[in-house]
Order: C-alpha cells, then sequence, then structure tokens
DNA sequence: CGCATCAACCAAAACGTTTCGGATGGCCCT
DNA sequence: AGGGCCATCCGAAACGTTTTGGTTGATGCG
C-alpha cells in the first residue's frame, strides 16, 4: 500500500517509484510500466496524509452551515452544498463541513478550521452586512470565496445575485398589477441579502411615487412569514400585495391569508425568493424567484481555485441576475375597498384557533 | 507554530515539549507549566497532518449526500448534518461530505474516501434494502454506523426508526376514523425505510381484514406525491385516505386534492412522514409522524466511537419509536357515497390545466 | 582517448508529530 | 561507598510522501 512496498518488490527505489508515477520524465518508459502495472496490481493509492504534510497543503475547503431555530433546515445550504460537491471534486479538494450557531459557536468553529490547519480554503454564505466571519478570514490570510457580498474595507471573492434588481423587478410587477401598498416581509437587517432585498423593494416604490410602509423582518421561517402576515393583513390600510424575503417566509404568508379567509393571488398577492420545491404545490403556487444557485457554486469554486494561484480577490466578484417565476400567487390589486372589507378583524382570531 | 519552535525558544527538546504539552507525568510542573504558557503565546496549534501521519488515524468521519431527482435538496440530510455535527466536534472528529449521484458515481464517491483513506469512519443513511455501499465498507473493513437497516449476512451498526410500528399505528388511526380504502403513496421499493412503511401499512389493514390496495411508489418528491394522488384518486374505488411515506409525497397529495375540488381532512385524509417545518403550515396542517433524528444522530456518532474502540458491531443497534403528530388533514371517513360523488372524474383534468 | 552529454536511477532530507528506549543526576538506604 | 530508585529529560525512529542534488554508466564527439 506504500511506495515503499512497490520499490521493495520491483528493485527500484522510492524515489523513482515516486517518480514514475508522477509521470517525472526521467524515468525510462518500461519502468514506468512495470510501476504502474504493480501499482494497479496492489491496489496502490497514495497517502493524502502523508502527501499533505509534505506539501504544506491540505487540499480541504471548509464550510460552516448555521444551525439553529430557522436556519438548520434551510434548504439553502443543501443545495449550495450539493452544487459546490461536483466542483470541488474535479478540482481534487475535499469539503470538510462543520455546524455552529451563529455567534460564538460560529467564530469557533471557523478557527478550529483555519487556526488548526484543517483547510487551505473556506467557502461562507448568508453574508452579513459586517461579517465578523470575513473580518477573520482576511485577518488570518485565508483564502475565501463568499456567496453574498459584505461591507468590507478590502475586497474579497463573491458571487452574489442582484436580488436587489429582482425585488426592485417583483416590486414593479405587482405596482404594475395596480398594487399601491405592498408590504415587505424581510429577514433580518444584518444579512446582506435582506438589506439588498429591501432596497430593491424601496427603490421600486420609491421611483412610482410609493410610499414604503408595511416592512417586518424576522428569520425566515415559516412561523414568522405567518405571524408578520398576520400582522401586516390588521392594519388600517392592509397592503394587498406581499413581497417575501425567502419562500419559506411566503409559505407562511400564505398559511395566514388563507386562515384568514383571503384568496392567495386575488385578495391578496405574495412573491417569495428560492423557488423552492414546495413552492410549486402551494394553494395557489408561488410566484418566487428562482436563483442561479449551481452556477454561483461553480463560480464559487473557481475563485477558489483562482486565489489558490494566487490571482488577488480584488478582481473576483460576479453578480448573477434571478429569474421571477410567475406562478399563481399574484394578481391584479383587488377593488380599492374590497380588499379591506373582505378582511374580517375578529375572522383572523377565530381562524387562529383551530389551527393551533 | 511548530513543537521545535517552542523547544528552540525553551532550550527543551522537542519530545519534552510533545509530552508536557499531551500531559505526561515525566514533566516537571515548571517546566510544564513553561511550555504551556509559551505555546499559548506563540498561538500552538499541533499540525493535525503530522499527527494523522504518525497515529494512523484520520479522526475524520465521512458521508456521502445523494444529489439528483427528489433527493438532492431533501431536508433530511441537512437535519442530520445539523444533528451529527456536534456530536462530531464534541468526539474530535471531522466531517467530510461528498455528493454523489445513487449508482456509479456513488460508489466512487465511496472508494475516493475509503480506499483515499480521508476517512477512518463512514456515516450512511436512506440504506436500501441490500446496500452495495454496505457490503463495501464490510469487505473494507471499514468501521460505519448507518441510519435505517439492511439485508445482510454480517450484522453493522445502526440506528433505524420504528417507521413500520409509526405506519401500523397510522393506518389503524385511520381505520379507527371509520376508512376502510386506505391508499399508500410509497417510495421506492429497495429503500429499506420504504419496505418498512409499506409492511406496517400492509399489516394494519391485514389485522383489520381490509384489503391492500392502492399502492404506488415512486422517488419522495411532491411532484410524484401529486401524480400518485391524482391516479389513485381517480380510480372506481378511490381511497378516502393516503398514508404517504413522506412528507414532500404529502404535499403533493394535498395539491393534487385541492385541484380536484377535494377537501383534505374531510373528504380525502392524508397522513405525512417527517413533520418538515412546512408541514404546520399547509392547507390544511399536516398530519404527519416525527421521527427523533437528533436522537438517531447522537446514537450513530456513539456507535462509530464505539467501533473505534472495538467494540463488535454486532451489539451496535437501536431502534427507536416516531411519533405521530396530529394535526388537520385527517379525518372521520366520509359518508360512504359521499365520498365518491363528490370527486368529480372531469373536474381533475379541469383543475390540473391552470396548475401546469 | 578523453571529455562532455545524457538517460536513468537513487540517497537523504524534509514536512511535524508521537513514542520507544534510554540517559543523567540526585537522593535514600544499607 | 556503592547500589538502587526516582524524577526528569532527550535522541532517534517512524509515519509516507515529494524534492533536491546528486551518482552511475553508456554514448557521442573531436
Amino acid at each position: 500500500m506504500t511506495l515503499a512496498r512497490i520499490a521493495a518488490r520491483l528493485g527500484l527505489s522510492v524515489t523513482t517509484v515516486s517518480r514514475a508515477l508522477a509521470g517525472y520524465g526521467d524515468v525510462a518508459a518500461s519502468t514506468r510500466r512495470r510501476v504502474a502495472a504493480e501499482a494497479r496490481r496492489i491496489g496502490y493509492h497514495p497517502n493524502p496524509i502523508a502527501r499533505r504534510l509534505q506539501s504544506g497543503r491540505t487540499d480541504a475547503v471548509g464550510i460552516v452551515l448555521p444551525t439553529g431555530p430557522g436556519q438548520f433546515d434551510d434548504p439553502f445550504f443543501l443545495r449550495l452544498l450539493a452544487a459546490v460537491g461536483p466542483r470541488l471534486r474535479d478540482a481534487g479538494l475535499d469539503l470538510l463541513v462543520t455546524t455552529a450557531r451563529p455567534g460564538a459557536e460560529e467564530m469557533e468553529a471557523y478557527r478550529h478550521l483555519v487556526e488548526g490547519r484543517r483547510v487551505d480554503g473556506m467557502l461562507l454564505a448568508r453574508t452579513r452586512v459586517r461579517d465578523p466571519r470575513i473580518a477573520y478570514l482576511q485577518q488570518q490570510g485565508m483564502p475565501f470565496a463568499a456567496h453574498g457580498r459584505s461591507i468590507t474595507r478590502a475586497p474579497f471573492a463573491h458571487v452574489d445575485i442582484d436580488s436587489e434588481a429582482a425585488f426592485r423587478d417583483a416590486t414593479q410587477r405587482l405596482i404594475g398589477l395596480g398594487h399601491t401598498r405592498i408590504g415587505l416581509i424581510g429577514a433580518p437587517g444584518d444579512y446582506m441579502f435582506a438589506r439588498l432585498r429591501r432596497a430593491g423593494w424601496r427603490k421600486a416604490l420609491a421611483a412610482a411615487g410609493l410610499p414604503a410602509r408595511h416592512h417586518e423582518a424576522g428569520e425566515p421561517t415559516e412561523e414568522n412569514g405567518a405571524l408578520i402576515a398576520r400582522r401586516m393583513l390588521t392594519l388600517a390600510a392592509a397592503p394587498t400585495a406581499l413581497l417575501c424575503a425567502t419562500d419559506r417566509l411566503a409559505v407562511g404568508a400564505l398559511h395566514a391569508l388563507s386562515a384568514a379567509g383571503l384568496r392567495a393571488g386575488r385578495d391578496v398577492s405574495v412573491i417569495g425568493y428560492d423557488d423552492l420545491p414546495q413552492a410549486t404545490y402551494t394553494d395557489p403556487p408561488l410566484t418566487t424567484i428562482a436563483q442561479p444557485i449551481d452556477r454561483a457554486a461553480t463560480l464559487l469554486v473557481d475563485m477558489l481555485l483562482a486565489l489558490r494561484h494566487g490571482v488577488s480577490p480584488a478582481t473576483l466578484h460576479r453578480i448573477l441576475p434571478a429569474r421571477l417565476i410567475p406562478r399563481g400567487s399574484d394578481g391584479p390589486a383587488p377593488r380599492p375597498r374590497a380588499a379591506i372589507t373582505t378582511k374580517p378583524q375578529g375572522g383572523l382570531h377565530d381562524a387562529d384557533t383551530p389551527a393551533s
């Protein structure tokens, strides 16, 4: 199983066996063949540990999955893993996955991977506006590529989705459908994606001369979606359309609507973001925004490889467009008064009870 | 950053520094303190690669995530990762994640991890009735713990959920509610879990003297759930209850119901399995079966640790109970003829069109 | 014939750790 | 004084690879 074994059996030195396998020119073709044959015969696989010790690289990249309320089964990360997996494989890189709750535990996980010299590259996602992870990695000089932007002094390699444009377009679409009171069910403002989506929504409203009232944010869970939708719908001049920062929020919002006796897509329009598999199967099917996650994953890995080849992070950044997928949960604004009349104050609470 | 550096600075040998840090008794307390102080000062972290080379272990475990149609964003795996992460961390084990489509690519992924000596333990999930991965790992002598049973010659470490009992109970519950035609929307029969759930369903029906008609299986996606439900509901004596092997299938089934103008929980009962976060937010909320995934993850890691300590796989197996979570998608069987009358043959197709 | 050139091979060092088997010196005991 | 014991320390080997800087012997050439 080792070079030494092959060398002994063939009466060669370890050096020659190593160089034969590595394809160096200074070994006779006949010898190379003998070595290759013997290696295949005994099922030789180079010991990656020994190789790493000698090369000083780990050929592994790390990623820390956030766990905890509202995060831990966010399909986004699984999709990212699935997309990033094959590309890393092609590049001969292993993927080390750690889980951590955001906060202290999270930074400890990064330290474990970085200072513990377990990886020589990191992937990170769900960037925050000021992201301590990015600051840390930069300070440690650890190469990394991020899914998402952030506000930093020094540039860093990243791919992001132009979700600002996506939300601007979605908002304009709703405005085009006659909506004038468009609420935003957002995600916490320290997430960069949340901020961008909010900006898109705000700008579209501003451009149309409409006020950006009705904004509330929460961790992107169905529960929060339902909670916030419920609150918005009981407002005096309730929104007739709800733009949601994620599909999970949107699913919750849809639930709140039907519990309140409102028909999504008719009484109130709802648009989400992510295009989860379930989005096709809500009632009505969810109009949502799909992001090119495979493409983003490929780019992220490419950037990581470029960084290892010494390319400066400053040149490595790409913004990809998202795509709106019209389905059934949005539609023309209801006749001005109708929406308000349809919304029964008490009905909300009635409908709430049996569900609990 | 190395032992040698500390040794040089302190005028000690590498051996002594190593033993001081490792807590051996043959180093003076004062020396130990000096070493510890210096290590902290320069931020020493032992190089795991060097350690691995010398110990012959990798202190890493691997898991291969199935990707591909219907699999790739199955929240089950993310939940498993999240649950297994902290336990592995506590045990000082790294987690290496690979992705692969089931089939040839999958076995190659296992070979990469095992023969490439990247891990010294494997976790595997979604076992199949005859599982080539298990056969391979056993033949290679690689320790592993599986989530799920399988039919093998030699015993192997595993945790499983008693989903047979769960499905038996769920079926009995439906029978108790007066249902006599209970369909099963299953998963492909080579998945062990699919077989167990089907067995539970069958046995409960047999015990009640009811026929086990209406069974069809597909990869557990919403789409297949909808497809199969649609087909079953157009049958002559259509089932009044649909037991689904997973929540994703159930979500699809719910969609098919409402598209056909049938009310879930009244006209047709639906029960799922997994308790996905969305399950609370379907319309009506999905009655489902929850599995103790955290507990299973803990046990899996414990088993892996036991295996490393030389415990025989034969003693390592646990079956955990699942728990039915009643919500709104099941209810009393409709009055005998009513159900059939309510189900409009043509309405199905009508309802189908706008959704596509 | 003597020298340069070239093809083919190899010994040894290095990566950073742990561990085996001592070595050293001080102390107590007889 | 001599022996034994103990506390403390250390040299060297080992893990398996890659790389550096060779050596060897044959061939070509003037």
